[in-house]
RNA sequence: GGUUCCGUAGCUCAGUUGGAUAGAGCAACAGCCUUCUAAGCUGUGGGUCGCGCGUUCGAGCCGCGCCGGAAUCACCA
């Protein structure tokens, strides 16, 4: 269970507080002890007057009375022997509390003085925590469902780290196995010396051409076996490519010179394509675990289990476990020619990790398509003994779908992610351009905004989304800034920074406005009410890993201070103290703003 | 068929220990720039929260049963 440090204590305070004054209320009113899960407050709804609200129904078994009765007289106390509270009503059974004014500003005081937000977050317990994410195969370029899981996993990064966990990025890079194999053997057969060089295509590009030209021919030899009368079953093994590319895969794991040279060369060619997209979405990895690495402890393990009789082993000579008794079913973990399966590798990549971490969690960021293989894998290291496997962590993801559907290689619906990444960026420039807000910048600085704004606006409307749920993925939608979007929530943030430019011209000193005394409104309460939830959701987001609840609370702290924005007036405020105060309010938001974003890996442009 | 997940406005999504009259954005329509950035703000219309039963003072949320959809159950990864 987490426990509450004191800056998180501060933000939570009038909850705690206002709990102790009720139950002294009840006891001293009705002569009965309260137990904590019976006095429910919540933030008062926006169409009713007040700030904090309890519940009565739960109370009524002591005051033996009405809930309009039981509120008044738990109201009239609170409002005789408590400072902060300076009013209440009572609707039905809802006793809606007034907090004063001042105790806000005095609120939000505090606030302004942090001086990273994100301390009010912290954990108590802090924990070696690995994120796995990305996890690409090294014969196809990254489309947009790894766009989600990298954004996904980098955001969780950020979030865990953010509340001071020790977080190791890991990639596993999925670089060995009979699909990469595919594409090789369609390079050796098809490619005529073809490097990206010599085509000019991003090496990841290049692979994928193969890959995908490896199945047409495939196809192609299959239905042929068909024709002449074989069962599909048959014809898919017994086609020469594939026949070939099983050859291969030996070849390989027996360490044949020439495939492992080929397959060297050709991976090259693909990593040096990922950094690029890596880079671009502005993601990185402290530890990168390669399969062809880890599926040999995996086979180590395995052999290991099967002499201890965890495992058996077929007529065919292939190894199995038998999960039955889990509810779960037979697993192949060696195939009968003694190579080895995605199962095997992330066995031992499993094991690797906890050496050389001994992580407390180790968080895979892997799409919802795998929840029965990270059930097995648990299953299988639990049979097998490590205590440890309690910590891995599924980080299910939904996928990505299209508005026609899901994403489809044959009718190449794929959405590539270095063209998506490019178009968002157009889109900007576009966008921009045409506002015409940016003519005194150099073209370099307008691109640097034109990349801050494409991928905030990509970023951000993948993240908003609940990682749990599948997504539609709109194009014509992705490309709208305004609304509930990544440019909207960057451009309250230009608004604040332009008031502040304009400050400076006047000679105002932003950093050290005081407001002693400055009166306020109920807009400038509904900013600070906001801002003070700030630390509970990044909290509550770290414990569910959801990157979507900053995205959405982001969203609505940034609608709030449009409208206070578009209805006071900032630096025309005549009175100084309320032109201060103002004027810190604004600050806090950009901060807490602009410490959320980060929260999700996306960049405040300072104008756009 | 087994397992897991999902179903909220025309569309995309919020709605976290069960609480008041279920919220945003997009799309449609009507307004607001001599003012700190209109990528903004305001307003109007739009809902049997898939259906039914149950638990509860109270259910979009919990339980059971249906209906509809997705994923998975490979000697693929």
């Amino acid at each position: 269970m987490l426990s509450l440090l004191p800056e998180i204590l501060l933000r939570k305070k009038m909850e705690i507080v206002l709990k102790e004054k009720i139950k002294e209320a009840v006891k001293i009113i009705y002569n009965s002890e309260v137990k904590d899960d019976l006095i429910q407050i919540q933030e008062t709804r926006k169409d009713f007057k007040g700030d904090f609200t309890l519940v009565v129904f739960p109370l009524l078994r002591f005051s033996k009375n009405t809930p309009e009765k039981t509120g008044e007289m738990i109201g009239q106390y609170l409002k005789d022997n408590f400072d902060a509270i300076s009013g209440f009503n009572v609707i039905k059974g809802f006793l809606n509390l007034e907090v004063s004014d001042a105790w806000w500003v005095d609120f939000f005081g505090k606030l302004s003085l942090e001086k990273n937000h994100l301390e009010s977050c912290l954990v108590s317990d802090p924990e070696t925590i690995l994120v796995e994410y990305s996890s690409p195969n090294t014969n196809k370029p990254l489309h947009l469902g790894h766009i989600r899981n990298n954004l996904l996993g980098y955001s969780l990064y950020r979030i865990l780290s953010g509340v001071g966990h020790k977080v190791i990025k890991t990639n596993i890079v999925n670089d060995r196995g009979i699909h990469i194999c595919k594409s090789m053997l369609a390079w050796q057969k098809f490619g005529n010396g073809e490097t990206p060089e010599s085509s000019g295509m991003k090496g990841d590009h290049l692979v994928g051409k193969y890959y995908v030209l490896f199945e047409k021919n495939y196809k192609i030899q299959v239905e042929k076996l068909i024709g002449e009368g074989m069962a599909e079953e048959e014809a898919k093994n017994a086609a020469p490519l594939m026949r070939e590319t099983r050859d291969m895969l030996l070849k390989w794991e027996a360490g044949d010179n020439e495939v492992v040279s080929l397959w060297k060369t050709m991976n090259s060619w693909v990593y040096a394509g990922f950094d690029e997209t890596y880079r671009k979405l502005g993601v990185d990895f402290d530890k990168i675990y390669y399969e062809s690495d880890t599926y040999k402890v995996g086979k180590e393990i395995v052999l290991k289990a099967l002499k201890e009789n965890i495992l058996y082993r077929n007529e065919d000579s292939s190894i199995w476990a038998d999960l039955t008794p889990e509810g779960l079913d037979q697993k192949l973990l060696l195939r009968s020619d003694g190579t080895a399966v995605y199962m095997t590798q992330d066995l031992g990549t499993a094991v690797d990790r906890h050496k050389e971490y001994n992580f407390d969690k180790n968080i895979y960021v892997v799409g919802n398509e795998q929840n029965y293989h990270f059930q097995v894998l648990k299953a299988l290291l639990r049979m097998m003994g490590y205590q440890w496997s309690d910590g891995l962590i599924h980080f299910s993801y939904g996928m990505v779908e299209l508005p026609e559907g899901r994403m489809k290689s044959r009718e190449g619906t794929i959405v590539d992610a270095d063209d998506l990444i490019k178009e968002m960026q157009m889109t900007a420039m576009e966008v921009s351009l045409e506002l015409g807000k940016l003519s005194d910048f150099s073209e370099d600085e307008k691109h640097e905004i034109f990349r801050k704004i494409g991928m905030g606006a990509l970023k951000y409307y993948i993240l908003k989304v609940d990682p749990k749920k599948n997504m539609t993925f709109n194009p014509a939608e992705s490309i709208d800034f305004n609304g509930n979007t990544g440019p909207f929530i960057q451009y309250t943030y230009t608004r604040i920074k332009s008031v502040f430019r304009k400050a400076e011209q006047m000679g105002i000193n932003v950093d050290n406005a005081l407001y002693e005394g400055a009166q306020t409104g109920q807009k400038e309460i509904e900013l600070i009410k906001l801002m003070r939830n700030f630390s509970e959701t990044v909290t509550t987001a770290a414990l569910g890993y959801s990157p979507a609840l900053i995205a959405n609370y982001c969203y609505e702290l940034a609608r709030e201070y449009n409208q206070f924005y578009h209805d006071f007036s900032i630096l025309g405020e005549s009175d100084e103290q309320v032109r201060n105060f103002r004027i810190t309010l604004s600050k806090v938001t950009s901060e807490i703003l602009y410490t959320g974003m980060w929260l999700l890996g996306i960049e405040m442009p300072e104008r756009m």
